[in-house]
DNA sequence: AAGATAGTGCACTGGTCGGTGCAATACATG
DNA sequence: CATGTATTGCACCGACCAGTGCACTATCTT
């Protein structure tokens, strides 16, 4: 791996906004979130190598070259559309699991836990972003490694803090919190996961099928790891 | 390496063979071979798109016009060679979970049946030819169909039927088969074959470690469903 | 040996696509 | 308004790639 860090080599953006400073100009801002929005849109849908620059630049009402002029190539758009996405659902998992491991009513808290998770996981926008960054973990590994990180390792993560300290607790029994973690996950969201993967058209449970999911699977990790 | 057998799966020309029935052109064999075994390799490793013929036909030492003399075209080629490999999956499936409600030891059986399936599903060329077939349900989705419902949709049926069996002598507590199945199937091979997809040129877990995952997920799924 | 059949080498077509060059223009800002 | 800068439109390059045409050679079959 050459780079090692993919980001900001174009307009950064930000703005520590200064009393008298004069923002970026609107129209780089205009332009960049038509891009983004279009490019994000057919990337999800399509993926990386099957959307062309100038479709995206077609969705998004912009010339092929303000692309270019924004972004300077297609896999620094790429990254930079992935990565945001990533920095989002890692953040996202950071707040799902808090508070677990001092709830009062543990079976309760788990139930809604997995029920929350499971929805959030399940909409199209997500599981979609999962898929591309599946697609293309060949073309750009590192892209697929730090979305693994920050997503489902930040969740496995939290929640094996989470089933330690209620195995200290004798709250739960998991001796190994990491497999527990683990199992907990795959019961609750494997299948949903799993079938979009292969059929990524297809329709989704729907909000009351997905949560008799998350219920049933959590169930089952009560009843293995003691509720 | 443990050269898989690629070779003479498909017969599309196998004639039935009649007492002084003239085989097919020996010549037509070996090309179609080489080419098989060529282009698994290459499709495998890197996807649909991002193998040419040109390559195929180098790997296989044969001329670009042979592969479309003998397969017609690119499309062809994927489709017959997945389409091979998913019947065997498919064969495979139906013979893992014979024999197990009738099985003297329940746990025991389990767990048996648990780390036969990881240790055959964990093996490159199947984890492969999973993500070889995600990563084309875009652009295949008949393949990606038939595959799902051949090999993990016929463990799924085969786990389903047993489970019920078992749940009407007592011998688990599976009130709902179908979804005792998936959580079997996603508490074995749930982190394996997910992490895979993240990261297919990592190293695999040992043997070792792939049996432990099996008897976790296996004894986690006995403690749930009562053996 | 002779004819049929399959494979070869290679040049070539046609289409796609990422990326560039540039002159004209729209727009932000002081 | 004047000046700098972002955007546009469009032609264009070069690389890549699936698939073809054809004359020639190698191999099988009788």
């Amino acid at each position: 791996m050459g780079d090692s860090d993919v980001s900001d080599r174009h307009p950064p953006l930000r703005a520590p906004l200064g009393p008298r400073d004069r923002g970026p100009d609107p129209r780089t801002l205009r332009t960049r979130a038509a891009v983004a929005e279009a490019a994000t849109t057919l990337f999800l849908q399509r993926g990386y190598q099957d959307t062309g620059v100038d479709e995206i630049a077609a969705l998004a009402k912009v010339s092929k070259r303000s692309i270019y002029n924004n972004y300077g190539d297609k896999e620094s758009l790429f990254t930079e559309l992935v990565l945001g996405f990533t920095s989002t659902a890692g953040e996202f998992a950071d707040r799902l699991v808090t508070g677990l491991a001092e709830a009062a009513d543990l079976p309760q808290a788990l139930h809604e836990l997995g029920r929350r998770h499971l929805r959030t996981v399940a909409r199209p926008e997500v599981l979609r972003l999962r898929r591309l960054i599946i697609l293309e973990a060949g073309r750009f590994p590192a892209l697929a490694e730090e979305y693994y990180r920050s997503a489902p390792g930040r969740v496995m993560a939290a929640l094996t803090e989470a089933f330690a300290l209620l195995h200290a607790r004798g709250a739960l029994t998991a001796p190994n919190p990491r497999r527990a973690a683990e199992h907990f996950s795959y019961l609750v969201l494997g299948s949903t996961l799993d079938s979009f993967l292969f059929a990524p058209e297809a329709d989704l449970p729907t909000p009351t099928e997905l949560d008799r999911l998350a219920d049933d699977g959590v169930t089952a990790f009560l009843a293995a790891y003691g509720g």
